[in-house]
Parts: C-alpha cells; sequence; structure tokens
DNA sequence: ACAAATGATACTATAATAGTATCATTAAAC
DNA sequence: GTTTAATGATACTATTATAGTATCATTTGT
C-alpha cells in the first residue's frame, strides 16, 4: 500500500524542477523531456497547481508556467491534500455495533495522534529541503 | 485518502469480538449478526486469518473459529499488511530522471524515518489495548 | 444420513488511480 | 492581422484496488 499516488509525485517533481529558477517560465514539453512524464498528465497537474496558486500560466506563445510559492513554503502535505484529498487513517476503528462505547475511543485518540504526526512530518517536508 | 481498508477494519472488529472470550468458538452468523458486516466477506476475512494463524477454525456442525494468539501480541500494523501489503510511503519521490543525486536521498532518509515511526505507532495498537 | 459449520475458489460491482485526446483561448512574432 | 506556440477547459478511456457475492466441496456432531 503506497501513501503518495503519482499525481502528487509528479507535481513535486515538476515543482523541484522549477524551483531550480524561480524567474524562469518552464514549457510543458520541457518539463516533460526533463521529468520524463507523459505530456497530457503533466498538463493537467499542472492546470491544477496553477488554480491553486502554486505556480503561474503564462498563455500565448512563450508561455508555459512558473513557481508563484517559495520554495520553503510548499509542503508535501499540501500536494499531497491537492490530489489525494485530506489524509484520514480511517472513521472510526471500532465502528458500527462495537463503536457506541467509552472504551473504544481511546483508540481514536491514539489513532488521531498517530494522524497528527504523520500529516506534520509531512508538513515538514518542503520543496527547498528537498535539495539540502 | 485512508490509510486502512475496510478488510483491515472488519478483521480488526471480528478478533476484538472474539477476544473477549479467548476460548470460545464463534460461528460466523453470530459475528455477523453482533458485528453488521456481510456474511460471505467476513467469512472470507476469517478463512485468511485462520491461514494466517490469527484465529484457529473447527469444520463441521458446531464449528466456527476462536482467537489462536494472545491479544496483545495481535498487533494492527500486522493485520493491515495481511490485508494492504506492506506500508510504503513510496519508491522514491525524486525519481526518474531527477532522482540519482546524492542530494535526493537526503528525502528518502526522511521518509523512511516518517514510514519507520507509524509503522512502530501501528504495531503499538495492539488487541488488547483496544479495550483498555 | 442429515444438518450445520468452514474450505476453496471464482465471480461481479464500484471506486480510485492512471493516462489520453480535443477543441477553445490567448499572446508573441513575423 | 495571420500564424504559431503555448495554456484552459473538459471529457473520455484503461487499469487497478477495493468491496462485496455466490457456489460447491468437505468436515463433523447428532
Amino acid at each position: 500500500m503506497k501513501l503518495i499516488t503519482r499525481d502528487t509525485d509528479y507535481a513535486v517533481n515538476a515543482l523541484y524542477s522549477m524551483s531550480e529558477d524561480k524567474n524562469r517560465i518552464f514549457t510543458v514539453a520541457e518539463l516533460v523531456k526533463k521529468l520524463g512524464i507523459p505530456r497530457a498528465f503533466l498538463r493537467r497537474i499542472l492546470q491544477v497547481l496553477s488554480k491553486r496558486g502554486f505556480v503561474r500560466s503564462f498563455k500565448g506563445s512563450c508561455g508555459g508556467f512558473k513557481l508563484s510559492k517559495s520554495p520553503e513554503k510548499i509542503f508535501l502535505s499540501d500536494i499531497m491534500e491537492i490530489f489525494q484529498g485530506r489524509f484520514k487513517i480511517n472513521e472510526c476503528l471500532l465502528n458500527r455495533k462495537t463503536c457506541p462505547n467509552i472504551k473504544a475511543c481511546r483508540l481514536k485518540k491514539k489513532i488521531d495522534l498517530i494522524e497528527r504526526y504523520i500529516y506534520s512530518e509531512l508538513k515538514s517536508v518542503t520543496l527547498d529541503s528537498l535539495s539540502e
């Protein structure tokens, strides 16, 4: 079971590439060549990242994409949330008929703790930390 | 995105129910009634748990399933591994053409650390800890 | 022999993930 | 102002994972 899907993976790679020169405009073609990601796929991903404000897009000839956030403000957790939704371990493990007792809630608390830890760890992975 | 699938969820609930009396034999029908899990689904899950040595099965009339491990030796991580495979964040985030550099491996180390933490936390959730 | 249980296994349905294709719109450059 | 090279929007297909169902064979207590 994987925690990170390909969308997230591709997005991180693309953003990382673009972080090498924050002021340059990169075309999809260029990134495709560099990263070996299917063109149409990468296009869709960049469009999403553009809507979410991680990159800025420039239309027309000589257009392309440019990073619009500082690499140290781009968190892995954010990218994951965009493409995979909010990370949840589970609603409640002892659910259904077993659930409605106080005891089970200790588990829920533990699960919540683990969840928060994972989230904070994933948040600590920033785009610029990748090149440290 | 969820970390725990329904198989794991159902398995934990079934095992938890059975842990209330470690020496009793429970029939599927009985557990279905108690937990509200689809019969055929639960049957499949118990058969897997039986093959993996978590429960012992008794065929024939008056047959059923009985816990065959102490609740304190049944870890959430094990159940997850059985039904969802080994937990992996990702092979390598900066993969493909970006990957083969030493720098990226710092990320891999961090990811590995997070992974190990998650694993150990999930391992710390034992069947008996659910009723604490 | 019968009834009540699991064993083995194959099947369908739904949802998430992965990937593709196409036409519309924009803007630089000639 | 036409062409060209880019993204915007969107709809589509393919594959895989998850969820759930069904059936016949085998075992065992009565």
